[in-house]
DNA sequence: ACAACATCGATGTCATGTCATCAATGTCGC
DNA sequence: GCGACATTGATGACATGACATCGATGTTGT
């Protein structure tokens, strides 16, 4: 039982592992029940979300975008296209890839995400300070560095 | 464009909620490499984690424990079972519910746990000082606050 | 005792996510 | 030009997770 301080004890680090794990959890639950009135899934909703902003691209363009998708999103898009929220259009210079824009519908309800996930994250930001948002939000991106997945969200939230 | 510093950004609240999503994706995707070589995924792991402090447990009890499920995690001890991990054990004073206790090659397979996850967390805790563990760890603690899932971290993790 | 209600664990259903594979197409080195 | 290799998007297979429902069993108020 000594007191080494030098580093976190294996309990601190899986407790912070768990942490991350039921913070995302929550934040998806919660998240699930906001977007449900638009009968969107989260992972849906992320979709219509980087096509505002990034329309039209590719698949595997659109995969590096999305945070909830490690692969090409083939499927997660094809329940969008069969409720005609976003639409395939073949790729003129490359034959292989198939390039995502939304259709009239989409864009309509892609711009009441902003409103529904709203209520959310001003829920999560009224729990901490501005300060502490931006230390988390610090601390995040460095477990983070050097992953693909931060990448994406460089991306789409430039500095 | 003025520069309200009294609260954070929508793109700033947004941007913390996708670090979230990906810090969670990303671990558990190395935290899946890592134990791939015992034959777990994340999920099992954690009801093996779990067991081995609070052993025997009925179902319900556990799935209060779990951060990976949130209802009664009958499914996913149905894995372990099959494996002959983990047992069913009728409970004496209520008819309705059962026991789960390891089995001696749960127990042996759970005592391997540590040394499999703690590459992952050493290397997680590597990136941060042990000072932003703990600030990590407390931001976290308050964004969760009243939430169901840190009552069971907090069972798991008594300070 | 008994009716109303709560809890337990199992299960059906749906929507992911991850990995592997595959066929079609591009690209690069030479 | 052409052969080796890489990339794209679709798909099969598998394991979650969330939600709802259900039958069995407990508990509680009166």
């Amino acid at each position: 039982m000594t007191a080494d301080r030098s580093h976190p004890t294996r309990a601190a680090r899986d407790e912070l592992r768990y942490l991350l794990l039921a913070a995302q959890r929550e934040g998806s639950r919660r998240l699930g029940d906001a977007l449900r009135p638009l009968g969107l899934t989260p992972s849906q909703a992320e979709v219509l979300d980087v096509l505002t902003a990034h329309q039209p691209i590719t698949l595997a363009a659109l995969g590096r975008l999305l945070v909830c998708e490690q692969g090409s999103p083939s499927r997660l898009v094809d329940s969008l296209v069969q409720r005609d929220l976003v639409s395939r259009v073949p790729h003129q210079q490359d034959k292989r890839a198939v390039l995502i824009e939304l259709t009239d519908t989409g864009s309509a309800l892609a711009a009441q995400l902003g409103e529904a996930t709203g209520r959310l994250t001003a829920e999560m930001a009224g729990r901490l300070s501005p300060q502490d948002v931006d230390t988390l939000t610090a601390l995040l991106h460095t477990l983070l560095d050097g992953s693909e997945v931060l990448e994406g969200i460089r991306s789409r939230f430039p500095h």
